[in-house]
DNA sequence: CCAGAAAATGCAAGTCATTTGCATTTTCTT
DNA sequence: AAGAAAATGCAAATGACTTGCATTTTCTGG
């Protein structure tokens, strides 16, 4: 692991949200090329450190985002999905992945060897959803607490 | 509905499988220009004439599927999720969506609203599968039976 | 059926995330 | 520490998709 690459695993471990490339641009803290950005990004996925899935939204248009994959003590990745506000923009954890069974059983009944999968969903986060009841159309609120 | 759009609809609708904005502009036969072709598939999917979500294979990198939604006689969508062989390249249909009640369950635990959602899977093919079982690495076949 | 307005289309150029080639620097192996 | 391998920076390219604007088609009221 070169320094570049634990620094993004760094930021991707410590944030509570997946991030684009951009995402983690902003947040870097050392030097550092944005196609390194890029090609470090594929490093640690090629390697099991995160996990990414595409999202589009009106906000950032089409992007890939990252989050760093947990491993449990038998060793296998705590998978993640997510829930992204199409208000205010925010990603919200869904836990540990819930399809596993549903994969199985697709496997079985098609004869197929599933790799990969991604679920993503979007629609308005309680805070946004309450906003609406409370003031009509608002203006959107910032971010939850700080950002994300 | 113009020309166009009915055009770009009846492709969508006789295949059987998602086509990206390049898959269609190929199948066309009418005179259009691809621009339009875009702009068709924004207002098709805003029409609820079709669905549509992103998937990066190694082949055709990072493009945005569509299919035809079919209509229910009580007016709900039918809404499928698709699995891609990383091998041969082809969709196989996974069938009318399975997740709804895991959504609704996100629903009520997050108290969010959802409005959508994207899933598909990735990984061999029964065929490629079998193509590697019987003969170590060889070449990809062809599609299984014609253009899917 | 026709005029005028509204919507759709074509064309050219632009945007934007991401990738690639190649030279330089850093890291690893012996 | 030397040499090879891998990583990084820089500049330019790629490729899906979008936008602005002029022209054409479609729709609506008369």
């Amino acid at each position: 692991m070169t320094r570049a690459r634990k620094h993004i695993l760094d930021i991707l471990t410590s944030s509570e949200v997946p991030l684009s490339a951009q995402d983690i641009e902003q947040r870097k803290t050392i030097e550092m090329n944005s196609v390194t950005v890029y090609r470090t990004l594929h490093y640690l996925e090629a390697h099991e450190y995160c996990d990414s899935f595409p999202l589009t939204c009106s906000e950032h248009g089409t992007e890939r985002y990252y989050s760093a994959v947990h491993h449990r003590t038998d060793g296998t990745c705590d998978h993640h999905h997510w829930f992204h506000c199409i208000e205010c923009h925010q990603f919200i954890d869904l836990g540990t992945c819930r399809i596993d069974e549903l994969i199985a059983g697709y496997e079985k009944e098609l004869s197929v060897s599933v790799v990969g999968h991604s679920l993503s969903l979007t629609g308005v986060c309680a805070r946004c959803l309450q906003t609406r009841d409370h003031s009509g159309n608002r203006e959107h609120q910032g971010p939850p607490q700080a950002e994300g």
